[in-house]
DNA sequence: ATACCGACCTGTCAGC
DNA sequence: TGCTGACAGGTCGGTA
């Protein structure tokens, strides 16, 4: 469900509340998908690591994490039936150090929530890291179409990133590509951190349809293009985001830029600048709703 | 390269 | 009340 300016949002809330904290200890559920390392690997990174700082790629939530290796781990709660993984006995020197990353994505659904112990254990909860602090952080995920994994070295999905890359380096990505143009936002080894709804929207701003061949487009429209994708995401930044049906942040605030979708879901209503009527069309099996007289 | 499709999942809502 | 189908913010892999 998030896009980047929903993962900015969390990842923002996240670093507040988390930052500097330790994880004692950290129970998996058994659900395979929603796994990209091994839970093995996820507990044995995770456990006794304390989170420097929580950062967005992309549509990536990452924590870097540092574990000083001279330090016993907790002893494991098993009391939520699965046994913790047996951590790697070995020796270290004193004060060393070892860094990681812990990644998550979201997928649609997916929410990461810091809580007291005993706040309800929400379904389709897949991961509970106790923190030092007292309170845990937990992965729910009912569609389980989001991801965790962990990394050694510093993780990287490819793709630029739609508010720090140049103008020249944006255009430069699409050069050539007869693919639609909405289809190549979606990209993320391209742009990353653009999703359905801020594609739609950055389109319309931009004045181009979801289908138009991005080799067909202008340099100038392209200019256009790069500045909307960047005010639609600064915009939706401010705002904490857009709320459709249960999207809330790490404290759980909702955000506020569904109230600004031009096209978003819009479907029949009359465009905010002509009047017409705003489409639907699918595209890459995704709904894709635009403006036919203000997008050529 | 690209484009289209289904697959992966659960939940919700409209319509009958 | 309950069934069915469409749809949902994402991504991957297969096939032409």
């Amino acid at each position: 469900m998030p896009e980047l300016p929903e993962v900015e949002t969390i990842v923002r809330g996240l670093g507040r509340r988390v930052t500097g904290d330790t994880i004692t200890s950290v129970w998996i559920g058994s659900r395979k998908q929603v796994l990209k390392s091994t839970a093995a690997e996820i507990a044995r990174t995770i456990e006794g690591a304390k989170i420097l700082g929580v950062h967005r790629a992309g549509k990536h939530i990452v924590f870097s994490l540092e574990k000083d290796l001279t330090i016993a781990p907790a002893p494991h709660r098993r009391s939520r039936g699965r046994p913790a993984p047996t951590l790697v006995k070995r020796n270290a020197e004193p004060g060393e150090t070892e860094s990681a990353q812990w990644v998550v994505h979201l997928g649609m659904t997916g929410r990461m929530v810091v809580c007291e112990p005993d706040a309800e254990i929400a379904k389709h909860t897949h991961l509970i890291a106790t923190l030092a602090s007292g309170r845990e952080l937990r992965f729910v995920d009912p569609r389980m179409f989001g991801k965790l994994s962990v990394y050694a070295a510093a993780f990287d999905p490819g793709g630029v990133e739609p508010l720090d890359v140049s103008e020249e380096n944006f255009v430069a990505l699409f050069h050539g590509r007869k693919t639609p143009i909405k289809s190549a936002l979606l990209n993320q080894k391209l742009v990353r951190g653009v999703g359905n709804i801020y594609a739609d929207e950055s389109l319309f701003r931009a004045g181009i349809r979801p289908r138009r061949r991005a080799a067909t487009i202008t340099r100038q429209q392209f200019g256009k293009l790069y500045q909307s994708v960047r005010e639609v995401l600064r915009e939706a930044i401010a705002l904490g985001g857009s709320s459709i049906s249960d999207y809330v942040d790490a404290d759980g605030e909702e955000g506020f830029f569904q109230l600004q979708h031009q096209v978003y879901g819009r479907e029949g209503e009359p465009c905010l600048v002509c009047g017409t009527a705003i489409r639907r069309v699918v595209l890459t099996g995704r709904s894709s709703h635009y403006c036919s007289n203000c997008q050529k």
